[in-house]
DNA sequence: TGCATCCATAAAGAGAACTTATCCATGAAA
DNA sequence: TTTCATGGATAAGTTCTCTTTATGGATGCA
């Protein structure tokens, strides 16, 4: 079906309020126009059709045979229209997509998301969990949870959690090796995703030269959820977030034996366009978020 | 249903292009417009929904889910008017309403219009006939044929046929009364419509003084119909124009005495509104009419 | 590496649509 | 009957939306 530029749809559009409000006069104050404005457009879509749509009398007008019929599949039509731009409008005000990492989704949102939910119960939240880094351009997205250095051009960033990451154990592996009290002793343990270079950093940082790392394999699983199942499963020593892992660490699941955490300057944020600032439900989402880590906000 | 003025329509017409042929410059080409007013209109129409409708790829778009969700609703409403707006198009430009006087129409029309009919087998005719002078502005008529001095101002008139008019009998009563030979003898007839002042203007003219009409009963029955089917039953004398009953002459109904026809100047005319001159089915009937009746033409 | 394709942006221009001012016709009220 | 209020038509001038022109950036293809 093709709509050609000339196709009067302002026309129909006066000519529904017209054929509704039974009055040119009246259908310009609904449609914000004059009178003469309204006269002007059923003229046009008149010499359109070759057709008069009114018989115009003395101090009224009323529909021709011509607009009885029309008058009906229009306001059809333009229902359908309002009806789906105002539940577009609704659902693009009414659901809130939020693009994060795995680890982040399943270790802190999946926790606490609920009490956004009971706060905004008109907000409904979709949550998508993405390897990549989000392109607010090419995905439907209204806030993203990434980590990085928070200086992305026409992002708005707040910075939501350190990002600084410790050895995590399962206790009872510890136990197993006569605890671990000092760096060194991790090297006798499994080391879990050996090549991140967390490791070769953390050990830097504990005075510990040399590890030899490469006696470790390779392997690496992609996210900290992954290296923690192991972890938990007594399958090694994993380089985690531990503000991620608190409830782990709190349920006996996981130990962290020194307090020394790496960083590499890197951290979560929370980011969402520059221009979609005002946007009430991401307003929302942002302040529940940086009120839950006690972020100062502007 | 309120319509505002800002409702983009606009811009859902250049959306639905868009969606349906996966391309802003081919939606602009379909629509006889640039790709930059494409993406002016598409913009617009993602800000006032609040979200993106496409996802901007390299080299080619794709819905948004929001635009998936869009698209056949729009498509939908926009088929409804378009649909609507081609029938009504359709039904103006190929039905043809004509107004006659009903002696017109019984007499002459309605023997003819099969002849239109087979000429133009397209345009489908609604005939009606009214006691009032139609106006154009009124009624939804496309022509009408009435009498007259054909000055109708914003109409244009053509002369189709002359009023003229001049006494009528069956031929049996004639031969009742020994024949009709002068003027005279008719005034020993019941004369139809006597009130009629055709009747004084025609005696006027056969030079038959004082004719004392005012001994017959008053009534006037309105049309030339009623008029002629008593005459035809022997009920008496009508005056009647000519042109329209030449078929009751030649089958013998009716009798013309005298060839002496009277005229008040007014005469039957063709007319129709000015600016509607060159709509095809007004000048397919013009034309049609006009020349069964011989009249030359501009 | 160069060319073609496709969309975005900025600035300037065109023209449709709107407003102001005025008129006309009619019905109701004085 | 005259006057006033209502509702629409017309003409001319103006506004402002939409469009185009010009340009740039990104990507895929040869």
């Amino acid at each position: 079906m093709k709509l050609s530029k000339q196709f009067p749809l302002n026309a129909l559009r006066v000519f529904e309020a017209v054929a509704r409000l039974g009055s040119f006069t009246r259908a310009g104050h609904e449609l914000g126009m004059t009178q003469t404005a309204v006269s002007y457009q059923i003229k046009l879509l008149e010499e359109n059709i070759g057709a008069p749509l009114f018989l115009r009398m003395p101090r009224q007008i009323e529909l021709t045979e011509a607009g009885e019929h029309l008058a009906p599949r229009v306001s059809e039509a333009f229902a359908i229209l309002v009806e789906a731009m105002a539940s577009m409008r609704k659902t693009t005000e009414e659901t809130l997509t939020i693009h994060s990492t795995a680890t982040f989704a399943q270790q802190w949102l999946s926790r606490y998301l609920g009490s956004f939910q009971l706060e905004f119960p008109h907000i409904a939240v979709r949550l998508v969990t993405s390897g990549h880094i989000v392109d607010f351009q090419k995905e439907a997205a209204d806030v993203a949870i990434r980590w990085g250095r928070g200086d992305w051009p026409g992002l708005i960033s707040h910075r939501i959690m350190k990002l600084d990451f410790a050895p995590m154990l399962s206790p009872k592996l510890a136990a197993e090796i006569g605890g671990v009290h000092e760096p060194e002793d991790l090297l006798k343990l499994a080391l879990i995703s050996a090549g991140d270079p967390w490791w070769a950093q953390w050990f830097a940082a504990a005075g510990v030269k040399d590890p030899d790392l490469s006696r470790y394999p390779k392997s690496e699983f992609g996210t900290q959820i992954l290296d923690a199942s192991i972890a938990i499963a007594g399958g090694g020593v994993a380089m985690l977030n531990p503000g991620h892992f608190q409830d782990d660490v709190a349920a006996g699941r996981l130990y962290q034996p020194f307090e020394l955490t790496g960083s590499d300057g890197r951290d979560y944020w929370l980011a969402y366009p520059e221009n979609r600032r005002n946007v009430p439900k991401i307003r929302n989402f942002r302040k529940w978020l940086l009120e839950k880590f006690d972020v100062q906000q502007a």
